[in-house]
DNA sequence: CTCGCTTGATACCTATGCGGTATAGTCTGA
DNA sequence: TCAGACTATACCGCATAGGTATCAAGCGAG
């Protein structure tokens, strides 16, 4: 698959005609009939009806149409973007983080950044904790926010705070009628979700370990890729999932309750 | 610029070597290096600092680098989504937004969608209201949700509901002390901003139509694109803007007070 | 129903440009 | 300073995009 594919059939899907969508193309109606039959074998699937005048969009097609108009504007926006920067000789300040920091401080240290530094870009990197350290190694990030303690002496870590962790509980269930913070042992015989899956060592083994250490063992453990898919999991009330006090704000449909543990923390880590 | 060119600087960026990455992509050496240098002259700008070995990007280059992976990310996913769509015949159901309606009832009508009827897909298009007249019209989409009344005879129109508007003030405005609701005439003699510019009629007809009908005539306007820039704006003092209420989710940064003034609604349309 | 017009597909040719090979030039580290 | 690793340049062959001519299939007017 190639862009001008792309840009090919967004001109068919707009016109509804090769014939026209050709002639805006500056070139002629065999190739990009042509093209358009590639691409719609490479993707294996019909995108267009011809059998109808004016042409028709198959459900495919329309789904592809509107994805690639987004495709396109992203590669020009990348392109002008790129381009300002190389021109501007601006610096660039790339920062890694875990998905779980946006709902924290991350957005807020950025503002501030952007208002104190205007002539400053900045860029974030969505990163796993374990992959921001080969991240800043290679100069693919300039500093990272993460959960977990990567021990390498080549890169250094400051402990930011240390956040709350909470239970989130689906809107049904028993527990989320009270308000009041709740034991760990709460967990025991509870269906439990953690997160991300991998790489190890991950937040999911900080929840899993903690609760090891106090004897707690939960009935089913399901591992999920990352915290908004947890969230999800819980809402459909597969089971409870440990999250840091801030991913509270992710979503409203599901309930929250402090955990009463002292070691019921999460350090927010800048390596 | 092609595709072929973001996967050949993605390998080149990853092994920061040509040699390397060739191997890994399959082709010759000299050919990848011309590849990258028709990329950098076509943006403009250099990738690459090739006087140092390793070789480091620039920060332009650091910057298209992330984009790059991501643009290719979501070309792949378009492609196995398409597939997808095409090979299992699912039904596709196309809405039409206008962006103030992810604040209201839209996430919850399609979260029930989905939930009543798994085997549909749902695909959201922002588009403003004007649009979604023609979009409708041509099946880009299949029911659309807006905010003006675009008067057509061959769409349908019906009204939801009408949703109160408030008044956006930022933090530090005299105005922003109180909580009860302001009659309209606080405007008077205010910056005010409205969106969005373009295409006419929009909702900044509704809103300024409102304020000549109550004799009200503000200090300054200011016309900005969107919702979220207004809100921006509103943010950074530059003036008061009136947003539908189920806006105020949006920021929390800036103060909402309801508009004393029976009319002070927008309705929202399905089309 | 038929004729003519519009429009997309097919066949075949041309030429742009991608990738390959050979080699020169340059940087790094011992 | 020299060997080795690495990228750029020059040039060639071929794959493939685009062009031209033509066919086939719908659609509308009469």
């Amino acid at each position: 698959m190639d862009l001008r594919q792309l840009r090919y059939f967004v001109a068919v899907a707009r016109e509804r005609n090769f014939t026209r969508a050709a002639e805006l193309l500056h070139i002629a109606q065999p190739p990009l009939s042509r093209q358009i039959q590639q691409l719609e074998e490479d993707i294996g699937v019909q995108l267009l009806v011809r059998t109808s005048r004016p042409l028709k969009l198959t459900d495919a097609g329309r789904y592809f149409y509107e994805q690639a108009l987004q495709i396109l504007g992203r590669v020009e926006q990348t392109k002008l973007a790129t381009r300002r920067l190389g021109k501007s000789e601006r610096s660039v300040l790339s920062i890694g983080f875990v998905s779980s920091t946006l709902y924290g401080g991350l957005p807020l240290v950025v503002r501030r950044l952007r208002q104190r530094y205007p002539e400053l870009d900045v860029q974030l990197v969505e990163l796993l904790s374990a992959q921001q350290t080969e991240a800043l190694k290679n100069r693919r990030i300039d500093v990272g926010f993460g959960r977990i303690r990567v021990p390498d002496p080549a890169v250094e870590r400051v402990i930011m705070r240390e956040e709350r962790l909470v239970l989130a509980i689906p809107g049904n269930h028993p527990l989320s009628e009270g308000e009041g913070p709740l034991p760990l042992d709460t967990l025991a015989q509870q269906n439990l979700i953690v997160y991300p899956k991998e790489p190890r060592p991950s937040f999911a083994d900080s929840v899993l370990s903690l609760l090891a250490d106090r004897g707690v063992r939960p009935a089913e453990v399901q591992e999920v890729r990352e915290l908004q898919t947890a969230l999800g999991l819980v809402a459909a009330e597969v089971g409870l999932c440990v999250v840091p006090a801030s991913a509270q704000a992710l979503r409203h449909d599901i309930h929250y309750r402090d955990i009463d543990d002292e070691d019921a923390t999460s350090p927010l880590i800048m390596i």
